[in-house]
DNA sequence: GTTAAAATTGAACAAATGTTCAAAGCGTGT
DNA sequence: ACACGCTTTGAACATTTGTTCAATTTTAAC
C-alpha cells in the first residue's frame, strides 16, 4: 500500500540528540543535521515538523535515556542511596570522551534559550523537574528502608542533589583539566548533605 | 586633525554585553547588535574587528563588573567571609528582573560554545578562574583575620563556592517560580561548607 | 580656506539559514 | 499488471547571516 519507512526513528533521534547536545540549538544548522542523520529536508520536515520539533523530541529522548540510567543504577545497587550516588558518579565522571558534552543537555537548553523558544524552554524545565521527582522518590524509598532519617524532606534533598549535579558538571566543563578528583567530592557531598 | 569618536566605548560595551548575555553568542545577530548599540557595521568592525572580537571584549567587561562588585562587597562589610556571603546573595537573589539573564554570562558562554570558538571558550574559562582566585584570596584573608580555621584550604573553599554558585544560579534559572527561598540556602551552605 | 587624517555610513556581497513542494520511488492490495 | 498511497528526494525559495569597502562626514592644524 505504501512505501516502508527507511529510517529507524529511535536511531535518528539518537544521532540528532548527540549533535544538538554538542552544538546547542542555535549552533546546529539543518544542513548540519541532514548530514549527521542522513535524511533529506523533506523527510525531516515530514517526520518532525520543524527544527524546533526535532529538538523537542531530542530533549525527550535525552531525558528518557537519563531515566533509564537511573533505573539501571537502582537495579545495579542494593539500596536507594547507593543508587543515587552511583547515578551521580556515572553522570559526572563517566563522560570523559564518550558524551557529546560534559554538561547536561537539559541544563544547556535552559541556559541557551530564551522566551523566543518558549516551548522548548518549558519542555526542558519540565524534564528537569521529572528527574528531580525521580530523585525524591528514591530518597523517600530510602526512608522506607530505614536507610535515611525520616525527619528529612525528600523533596529538599532532591533539590539539593540537583543543585550539586548542576554545579559540579558546570564546574568540570569550565575546568576540564583532570586535576579535580570528583569521586571524593561526591562522597563528601553525600556526607554533608544527607546526614 | 581627525574626526572625534561619536561612541563611548564603555557605554557601547555595556549594551553589547547585555544583549549577548541575554541571547547568547549564536542567538545574537550583528543586525540585532547594530540596533541595540546604534552603530553601523563599518564602525563596529573598525572598532572591534568581528562578532567574536566584540563578544570577547564583552566577556571582559562583564568580568570586570563582577570583580568590581566583589570589591564593593568587601568595602561594604566588616569581614572577608561576610563579603563573600554578601557577594553570593547579591549575585543570586539580586537579579530578579534587572539582569539580562539569571545565569552568569561566563557560565553561559562555557555552556554554549565549542571548540569552533576556542578563543572565546578559553577566555571565559580564564575569567572564571580569575573570579575563583579572588574568592580564594578572600578566604586566605579570612584566615589572617582569625575568622577562618587555618587548616582549611582557601583554594578548595573557593572551588566549593564556585560549584555552589553555578549550581544555585542554574537551578533558579530552571525553576523561576519564586518558591525557593535562596537566602536561607546560602546561609546553610556557608555553615556546612566552611565550618 | 585648504588639506590631511580619522571616524562613520550604508549599500552591497557571498554564503548560510530554515523551509517548501512538485516530482520520483516503492511497497502493497487488487 | 495496475493503481493507490505513503515516503523520500533535492532543487529552489525568501531571509538572514557576518562582513567589506568606497564614499562621505567631521575634526583640527596650517
Amino acid at each position: 500500500m505504501s512505501k516502508t519507512m527507511r529510517y529507524d526513528r529511535q536511531d535518528v533521534l539518537k544521532k540528532a540528540t548527540d549533535l544538538y547536545w554538542q552544538k546547542g540549538f542555535h549552533g546546529t544548522s539543518m544542513r548540519n543535521l541532514q548530514d549527521v542523520i542522513d535524511m533529506r529536508p523533506g523527510s525531516i520536515y515530514a517526520t518532525f515538523g520543524s527544527k524546533e520539533g526535532l529538538y523537542k523530541e531530542s530533549l525527550q529522548h535525552y531525558a528518557e535515556q537519563g531515566m533509564a540510567r537511573l533505573t539501571a543504577c537502582s537495579e545495579a545497587t542494593s539500596s536507594p542511596l547507593a543508587a543515587l550516588k552511583m547515578f551521580m558518579k556515572t553522570l559526572i565522571s563517566g563522560n570523559c570522551a564518550a558524551a557529546p558534552s560534559d554538561m547536561c543537555m537539559l541544563v544547556k537548553t535552559v541556559s541557551e534559550l530564551t522566551e523566543e523558544n518558549a516551548e522548548l524552554l518549558c519542555e526542558a524545565k519540565r524534564l528537569l523537574h521529572m528527574m528531580e521527582n525521580a530523585f525524591a522518590a528514591l530518597f523517600a524509598q530510602a526512608q522506607s528502608c530505614g536507610e535515611l532519617d525520616e525527619a528529612k524532606d525528600p523533596a529538599a534533598l532532591a533539590r539539593y542533589m540537583q543543585v550539586q549535579i548542576m554545579g559540579l558538571r558546570t564546574y568540570l566543563r569550565a575546568n576540564n583539566d583532570g586535576k579535580v578528583k570528583v569521586d571524593k567530592l561526591i562522597d563528601e557531598l553525600f556526607e554533608k548533605g544527607l546526614v
